[in-house]
RNA sequence: GGCUUCAUAGCUCAGUUGGUAGAGCAGAGGACUGAAAAUCCUCGUGUCGCUGGUUCAAUUCCCGCUGGAGCCA
């Protein structure tokens, strides 16, 4: 198949189940899309694939960096597009999966980014400063006066490349591309993430996560990641276990709730219901509809 | 059994010196081009426990009832 297929959907849907299923029927190799499986050490609080369950079936881009590795859009998209190219010359199919939706989207629409040079110019000015300089440079600029990261990253970009960053942007699609996307009830849906996070802390999440506290490791996966911040409060003494627990539980459900509104804005989405009694009706569906569109 | 106290949004509670109410959390919706599992924005009508009384007007005061908590027997 020359088509590329993106497999993605909120947290604890079954896409890596899917992903595996599709990736045997197709004859494909599997690219991470998940801003969090690129580290190595973050296993179960990622929900990353074990080797056993893989099947034999190529993974890319995944555990390909430290903990304190710099590893941003402009990196995923470089490396991405080149295993994508070279999975397609060897005439597989490339299937990116997982949830983060901007590095789908670098990935796979023209999004332009070059190399950056670091600029902490900005960190001494207040958000409203911040904005004032924005508006006046770039009327049209649809950053929150709030949104102080976003407010710096506009002003950055002007100041490299001597225009505004909402000029440089384009939807469109570099590849032909097609897009699964598996959803299911969002009770149902919150169920399985309570459970999820209760199974992660049976399987050793907060082993795996000590290790990277007692080395005082402070980069973004881990201040960043679900799971890994709350339990670095618990570390800290300042939440117990079981707020700790109750609030990765928390903030996947609100992760699952901001993917929804990413997928179903930016990108166009074909939605499949789970059905996860019969998970064999599923990926029939898929297969059907893929089928049908190749 | 007697006395005291509480009963308000899914949860925890605030409040109205009598003019039918509002925070936090939970939840919902949205934005998104270099931290994206990030960052940011928006959204609060509920028989104010039930019944009766006083009043122009009661969730607010009074009687009783129900349920919870506490104290004394």
């Amino acid at each position: 198949m020359n088509k590329i297929i993106v497999i993605t959907g909120p947290t604890s849907v079954g896409k890596t189940a899917l992903s595996i299923a599709i990736a045997k029927k197709y004859d494909g190799e599997i690219i991470n899309a998940d801003s969090m499986q690129f580290y190595k050490g973050l296993n179960i609080g990622t929900a990353k694939i074990k080797e056993e369950e893989k099947e034999g079936i190529p993974h890319h881009l995944f555990d390909i960096n430290e903990v304190d590795d710099e590893y941003s859009i402009y990196h995923y998209q470089k490396d991405a597009r080149i295993i994508i190219e070279d999975i397609q010359k060897r005439h597989k199919t490339p299937i990116l999966v997982g949830g983060t939706g901007l590095y789908l989207k670098a990935a796979l629409y023209d999004y332009q980014l070059s190399k950056e040079t670091q600029n902490s110019k900005f960190e001494e000015y207040t958000n409203e400063e911040l904005y004032k300089l924005l508006t006046k440079i770039d009327q049209n600029a649809k950053v929150d006066p709030n949104n102080r990261r976003r407010l710096i990253r506009a002003l950055s970009y002007y100041q490299e490349n001597n225009k505004s960053i909402s000029q440089n942007k384009t939807d469109k699609l570099l590849y032909d591309t097609i897009f699964i996307g598996l959803t299911c009830d969002r009770n149902i849906l919150y169920d399985r993430i309570n459970q999820r996070v209760d199974i992660m802390v049976k399987e050793g999440l907060i082993d795996e996560v000590r290790k990277f506290y007692d080395q005082k490791i402070y980069t973004k996966p881990l201040i960043n990641g679900i799971g890994y911040k709350e339990l670095y409060q618990y570390f800290d003494g300042k939440i117990t276990l079981d707020e700790a627990i109750d609030l990765i539980k928390k903030n996947s459900r609100h992760y699952a709730k901001r993917q929804y509104t990413f997928f179903n804005h930016q990108m166009n989405i074909k939605w499949f219901n789970v059905s996860f009694t019969n998970f064999n009706d599923t990926i029939e569906e898929v297969i059907k509809y893929i089928d049908s569109n190749n």
